[in-house]
DNA sequence: TTACCGACCGAATGACCGGTCGGTTTTCTG
DNA sequence: CAGAAAACCGACCGGTCATTCGGTCGGTAA
């Protein structure tokens, strides 16, 4: 593998695990072996580094979905927001450190002034709500989904999904054991209920 | 106020907007007025100013709470689950710094080896989980709220506000613009359905 | 008056930081 | 094989970092 990727690699490792600044130069010297001023041939900066790691990280995560899309197949739109909830907390424990730098300060505080970062940071997210749109949109031509602003529910999803990873990752709770219930929270949610029952007594505070 | 106070509220506002390694001492030094020493005499290191800080952010946002629900009576557990989320919210907005805090890598780094720093933390999320809980349980009792676990769903419905505080605080997404859509999600995931109607195709997958 | 206190100061310290540069080795290409 | 280009090296630089320490000062108790 060339320097250049053994460097890369190592950056995501630290960079997430012990943060940007928090990570030295020296010490991603140390481990991958290269020379100081090899890595600085290879990028112009230590923040440059990120730059390309929030690229790669944005290039796997849509990669991935595009490939999970290839391959399963729903029978409703239901079924596809569960199945995307399923995938992404298999990609949160498949790209831990991925995820662990996307929960991190530092990239959201440069993106504030570099277009770039903010470009890769906004492609991600942009990507996941619009599968859970896609998702709840699908839903609701098959009613499967209830009658509901399809943008905000899949930004509500996202972030609880988001939430329970981070709290995974910051060792709160465990997000495995609590997997049927979000599936079964989801579905919930989601699901069309729209009978014009009168028995839900507190239907006109929403 | 006493120079002590000075230094932990600029501090506070620091280490949240700046991040803990972003901010040195002599920068913390020149916006107090406090002298390099000074700081050291009140505080035995740099760590140390964090962990006083977390420690009053869990008494603050715990008597935030206490001080809401000794004001504020509910009609029904699904009323008081509203209640909490509005509150949280709205608190979110008004301590934001403390949030932010609440965000960073630093202080869940620092809990795995610093047990003052891991109680204060645990301090805050156990608060309001449980906070949740007992609305969910008190929902169950007057069957406003369905049959779920208590403990689990109160995890959700906190990952969901974290998560949204998160989008708000990352500039990824405005809170603010999704308030009605959360209160009428977490509506349709808690309120009690279970009349064993046979037209939801799906629930057998759950 | 004296003796002592805690709050406060700011220069000094040595470790470490990101980044540079001149030179060497390796790889590519004609 | 020659020579150019790319990869690589590590000593070195100026600056910043958290922390230390000798000392000043106003208050207060004996």
């Amino acid at each position: 593998m060339s320097k250049k990727k053994v460097i890369l690699q190592a950056a995501t490792m630290l960079f997430s695990q012990k943060g940007f600044s928090e990570t030295s130069m020296s010490e991603l010297s140390k481990i991958t072996g290269a020379a100081g001023g090899t890595i600085f041939h290879h990028f112009k900066n230590k923040e440059d580094i990120l730059i390309s790691i929030l690229k790669n990280v944005k290039e796997q995560i849509i990669e991935e979905f595009d490939r999970y899309f290839r391959e399963k197949k729903f029978d409703t739109g239901l079924d596809m927001v569960e199945g995307v909830i399923t995938f992404y907390l298999y990609l949160a424990g498949a790209m831990e450190d991925e995820f662990l730098l996307l929960h991190r300060h530092y990239p959201y505080k440069l993106a504030e002034t570099n277009p770039v970062c903010r470009g890769h940071l906004e492609a991600v997210y942009n990507c996941l709500t619009d599968i859970f749109e896609q998702a709840i949109r699908l839903g609701q031509t098959d009613s499967s989904v209830g009658d509901m602003s399809a943008r905000k529910t899949a930004l509500i999803l996202l972030s609880m999904l988001d939430g329970i990873v981070r709290f995974k990752i910051y060792n709160l709770y465990d997000a495995g054991s609590l997997y049927n219930e979000i599936i079964a929270a989801s579905r919930r949610m989601l699901r069309n209920g729209h009978q014009e029952r009168g028995e839900t007594e507190h239907a006109e505070n929403i």
